[in-house]
DNA sequence: CTTCCACTGCGCAGTCTGCGCAGTGAGGTC
DNA sequence: GACCTCACTGCGCAGACTGCGCAGTGGAAG
């Protein structure tokens, strides 16, 4: 058995089976992966322990909860007082991914909105805070590819 | 009940206690929050059935699988023929989430990479790909946000 | 050869599921 | 006021699944 925060190929396996049916039971995925309950029992609370599973939140989708617009922001901040600065981004709740990244600018934050009204409100609320200098928008007209583990998954079974 | 794609306060109050406890039986969710079990059982299956719930794999860390590494990649893209060249992106399992977008690029991906070699490798495989003209890589130097949905959720709630 | 450990197969008691059905109450229409 | 619609509720049943313990098997490591 892997360890508790890796995946190996019957992990995948067990995700794959997953994602095409999250529904399913384990007693169902072991019948369908061709391995025995326990075994798939065992992984699954394994991979569940160990953070290999994230929030359930996830599987929402914004558009569903109103927010049908995506924008990335790339932000320089004043590095004095980023820290503070982080903080009061924390508690946007349209702010639903924020990176520190390499190059121009300091961070890299994804938001959502429900319109364009919005978006403009929310870019100028991200504007006026403390410490955040320079600020480059970059609205997603679409989204091409919603993000998918499942190639990963897949590469991962295959081994 | 809301539209099948839509979400009022009483889901959003499921999704909240299902991101709180992920194997939350209907039974218990319905005790937890005051309400029948038939009727979380209804609005669940009606926001499974309506896309509300989108691919459990979104659930799984890519660090688990081994991508600790996580980039932006902005491209611009010869016009002509960005059909035929996204396409070529969406085989490469390593691009996670790809939008089109507005500004001085065309499209802009999110890469998960095994590590800086491996990163290397990658975003010269896509440059490489025919159509793809100009790159801007940021490397995401820590994740200050993992994907949150539940503040939104949260506002959500409370309506 | 022995040890370790993941995987397997079995069984049990308890719980949950999916479903149907009927009752209630709020909101809207005529 | 009468009526209708519809979401939510409460109940019950047959069937399936869960969590758990336990013992056996087989492959890899020392």
């Amino acid at each position: 058995m892997p360890a508790p925060n890796s995946v190996d190929a019957l992990d995948a396996r067990i995700l794959l089976a997953l994602d095409d049916d999250p529904e399913a039971s384990i007693l169902s995925l072991s019948r369908t992966l061709g391995i025995a309950r326990n075994t798939v029992h065992a992984r699954l609370r394994r991979m569940t322990d160990g953070g290999v599973l994230r929030a359930f939140s996830r599987r929402v989708s914004p558009t569903a909860l109103g927010y049908p617009l995506t924008a990335f922001l790339s932000l320089a901040l004043n590095q004095r007082i980023a820290g503070e600065t982080r903080q009061a981004m924390l508690d946007i709740p349209e702010i639903v991914e924020m990176h520190a990244i390499s190059g121009d600018h300091d961070v890299l934050i994804k938001v959502v909105a429900r319109d364009t009204g919005d978006l403009h409100r929310l870019t100028h609320r991200i504007l006026a805070i403390d410490g955040v200098l320079r600020s480059s928008t970059a609205i997603s007209l679409e989204e091409q590819l919603p993000t998918r583990l499942r190639a990963l998954l897949e590469v991962a079974a295959a081994d």
